[in-house]
DNA sequence: TTCTTAATTTATAATCATTATAATTTAATA
DNA sequence: TATTAAATTATAATGATTATAAATTAAGAA
């Protein structure tokens, strides 16, 4: 079900896509790291292996990799774009203390409103915003003192 | 059910929130234009009864409104925030082709799932993205040719 | 394997939304 | 009407993202 590097490869070869170490690397990083990371942290990670890299380079990769419909753009916060490989059925929350965005599972294609019969539908985002389970419980600590 | 100005300055009042001339109109604006606007949207439209309005303000008033619960923002757009008088039960589509943003009937609360049984749910945003059905049928007429 | 060339990367500047700062103005109360 | 803390304004600063142009490289050809 989960995509590969080498999955990756064959998609973006299909469409005559250069497989530069750039690219591989930005992708390899999306696939390691479930976090939802900014640029910024993409960039600064894999300048230790790279550090050549620029950070247009990112940009531009990312930007690319929505295009064809590899990575999905979190505009959740709204100073920042986030970014994650593309995949279904989730939502994702965003805990206002220490920022984290967690995914949960959710089937987006179930949401439905009778408003939207004449609109084709191709994005379907779900941002939840609060506290998370660490942070309501830190919460609960300071108000013991 | 829907807030008119004297409401709004009443619940400003009650927490001890200068009525500024400025405040008013860009809750007035807000009102009157249920069109999800951007800060320029605003700024540019009012400076036409008030020309020596900053942008500042608008953003200073737009985060008050927010803190205090009166105006939701929206993130939908990846380089700058939408916003709206706060109400409940809808999500939002923004047309990828003419940029609109439109409103559609949705009881948020009603999506749940397993995962966030330990969260702390405040915010609940739902954006859809898509084709609205003018530039659906505009697509059609360009194809007929 | 080497050569060729268009595509990609890089460094840098430019742009644009948003926030910070400090001086001026004003809402609200005495 | 006077007082004063808060709000507004003009402007600069910040930070994310995009544009530009020169240098580098992936991928196919020789």
């Amino acid at each position: 079900m989960t995509k590969t590097i080498e999955d990756f490869k064959k998609i973006l070869q299909e469409k005559n896509i250069r497989l530069s170490h750039q690219r591989l690397k930005v992708l390899e990083y999306l696939v390691q790291n479930k976090t939802h990371p900014s640029v910024d942290d993409i960039y600064i990670n894999l300048q230790k292996d790279l550090p050549s890299l620029s950070k247009a380079t990112v940009y531009n990769t990312l930007n690319m990799l929505e295009e064809v419909g590899l990575v999905n753009v979190l505009t959740i916060e709204d100073n920042e774009n986030h970014y994650e490989i593309t995949s279904k059925n989730h939502g994702h929350f965003k805990c206002t203390s220490c920022k984290k965005i967690y995914d949960f599972t959710l089937d987006v294609e179930e949401i439905k409103s009778t408003d939207l019969a004449d609109f084709e539908i191709k994005e379907r985002d779900v941002y939840f915003r609060g506290l998370c389970p660490e942070c309501l419980d830190s919460d609960q600590d300071s108000s013991d003192k």
